[in-house]
DNA sequence: CGTGGAATTGACATATGTGTCAAGAAAACT
DNA sequence: AGTTTTCTTGACACATATGTCAATTCCACG
């Protein structure tokens, strides 16, 4: 099992997961739209039509990258809702972090994701889940820091809303700016002020 | 000038507007990338080369499309933020009006145009102008309201990222569901209840 | 009517995409 | 080295898209 080298002199041959790579790539630039096989070849200076000696069809390449996409972002979200703090404001600085951290949750992946599901029924159903999972597990927290259930139904909607809304306006600020920012998110969430040494912690982490 | 029948008996003529009402209806339902002379052509059942009677090319109809959006959802929001109201919440009120009414605010062409912009430079720049007027919008209706600057910023953006959000998600709830939720999130953007006679002016007008 | 402008049409040229296949090159194993 | 498995390739068949053009049909108005 000998890893591909990345470097230019020999032509590099293919394989899955060079394919799935660079379709990967094309969906979060392009959109599913752009994901063709004629472009991806070019794109990797291979044969068209090799392509179809890792995958047998086009829907393959697809679902693998559902695949690679389901286990990852919800499982992420849903871990960091679960994670004990001390406070409303702590937990939600705790969930902020996927915002900002790419290794935690991937945005454009998201969203590239989430416009593919619009002309592709089986994956709106599975996107329709995934969001119901992570609403619910931001509800589950504002629920065990004491508010009622339709006021922690509401601001979970909300704190998902709010990111998916941000994801989906591509939203352009320094990472500075959006850090600053995330106090005030939590205030606005929570209802309440986080304490300084609160902000100190979520600052520290990034 | 007469108004061509919809009704079926005779074969339809072509028309600037039929071809464009066509192209909005794909936009909406299928993203620009079905928008698509040859199928335009096929629901329109016309040959596909009238189209270029009425449009020299392809790129004319994107901007005949991308005009009528201008002048549509944006002017309308700001409207809505500027309307006189006695407290933050009856404003606010005014405002998620747009999001119940479709003749405000055309949420799925907003969605379309804005997944469109996505593969569009020139369009991206006209949204990003669009989204900013929105959001200093809904900022200067809780600034007018007494809130400090960077609060009243922080609000505002939530509140138009929660919208994107929602549309974005597509989401599927009863319309009575969502009024009643209306009450809520006017609650948490506000940071205070509104009074019942505030809640049910709203309720009166859905 | 009859005629001229408005609208429609099919043939043609060209581009880009999917998918199949058999011939062949390159690696890997003995 | 020789054989087998792995991977690459170009030719072929087919589908769908844009755009041009000359021939034709439709229809409204004088």
């Amino acid at each position: 099992m000998v890893l591909a080298m990345t470097g230019a002199p020999t032509r590099q041959r293919g394989s899955k997961d060079i394919w799935l790579n660079a379709a990967y790539e094309v969906l979060i630039s392009d959109g599913i739209e752009g994901v063709k096989i004629m472009p991806l070849a070019k794109r990797l200076n291979l044969a068209r039509t090799g392509f179809y000696w890792f995958f047998t069809d086009f829907a393959e390449l697809h679902s693998a990258m559902i695949d690679r996409w389901e286990n990852q972002n919800t499982g992420t979200l849903i871990a960091r809702c679960a994670k004990p703090a001390n406070s409303l404001c702590e937990a939600l600085f705790n969930v902020m972090d996927c915002w900002l951290d790419p290794t935690l949750f991937d945005a454009p992946l998201d969203l590239a994701v989430r416009n593919w599901a619009r002309l592709d029924v089986d994956l709106q159903g599975r996107l329709a889940d995934a969001d119901e999972q992570r609403i619910q597990a931001v509800t589950r927290l504002f629920a065990r820091h004491g508010l009622p259930n339709d006021q922690a139904h509401v601001r979970g909607l909300t704190v998902i809303y709010t990111q998916i809304g941000y994801i989906s306006m591509q939203v352009n600020e320094t990472r500075a700016a959006r850090i600053a920012r995330v106090r005030h998110y939590v205030e606005l969430f929570a209802g309440i002020s986080p304490n300084d040494q609160e902000i100190a912690a979520f600052l520290m982490r990034h």
